[in-house]
DNA sequence: ACACATAGTGTAGGGTATTCACTAATGAAG
DNA sequence: CTTCATTAGTGAATACCCTACACTATGTGT
């Protein structure tokens, strides 16, 4: 069997699993996956346009109202209008999103400790590299 | 950065845009993602039963029955009685089932291939390795 | 025989996504 | 300065995934 075939396997399979594990600690914080998803993407790039946001994770504009509404609803992000742009939106963490993401990013790194424990370092850096081209090269491919 | 935080983000980074890029295919085949995970399950492991595919894809044993029910409806797949127990049902792939996998399966490897161009060889063997092993992880801390 | 557990599904409800249609605002051309 | 096409965001309708709970039918153990 290809070794192609068999990572984009496990790659795939890897996802629901993976998100099942996180499902508890989403729950407890009244998030779900696709706005857990959006969150941390504000809270790594900042304060975005609804349209920009779309593009960038790869969702209808419909799709990304509706997120921002559940956001909204548990406080954890705010819209503002673009002063330069009367019809667009921002889309902003409040203080308590903000608060959600870093408590999420320390339990991701704690997660990702514990996940990859026994794994060789020199391995894991160079899974680190492979993956990331890979991500890059899915990126390439939804834009064309 | 932590390389095992870098490696988990860009784990959950890959699978949303990954399904993206497979939302085409499916469509054309009348099926959707989890739909397909299904499908390709039972094509690599044989009929089994509702409970075991539920453990298996961890999710709810109600899920597995919407998702089979969709799955007969395009005639993929059928349920069968257990003669060893009336309580429980056999899922397995029809003709066309069977048939439509070895076509994703196709399209699947040809993807992957592609996907992959230009990484080394050694390089993805080991990463296949890593991503086996970090599977193996997530399913035993499922069960657990 | 009885209590208890298990297999699968109906019901109800929340969430993610799409498509289409609509409003409001922008921008480009005459 | 008007059209006129385009863009930003959202309402309406629809399909699907998933969960929790309740229920029926069947199996299991004492």
């Amino acid at each position: 069997m290809k070794a192609s075939t068999i990572l984009l396997r496990e790659l795939a399979e890897l996802a629901p699993l993976f998100d099942q594990l996180r499902a508890d600690g989403l729950r407890r914080r009244q998030l779900t996956l696709p706005r857990r998803r959006l969150l941390m993407f504000l809270h790594h790039e900042g304060p975005l346009r609804s349209s920009d946001l779309a593009q960038r994770l790869a969702i209808t504009p419909r799709a990304v109202t509706a997120l921002v509404d559940g956001l909204v609803v548990t406080g954890y992000a705010e819209r503002r209008p673009d002063p330069t742009d009367r019809r667009a939106m921002f889309v902003e963490l409040t203080d308590s999103g903000t608060a959600i993401c870093v408590d999420m990013q320390n339990s991701f790194d704690n997660f990702a400790s514990q996940l990859f424990a026994g794994i060789d370092t020199n391995e894991l850096d160079a899974t680190v590299q492979t993956i990331t081209t890979i991500r890059r090269n899915l990126e390439q491919l939804l834009v064309a």
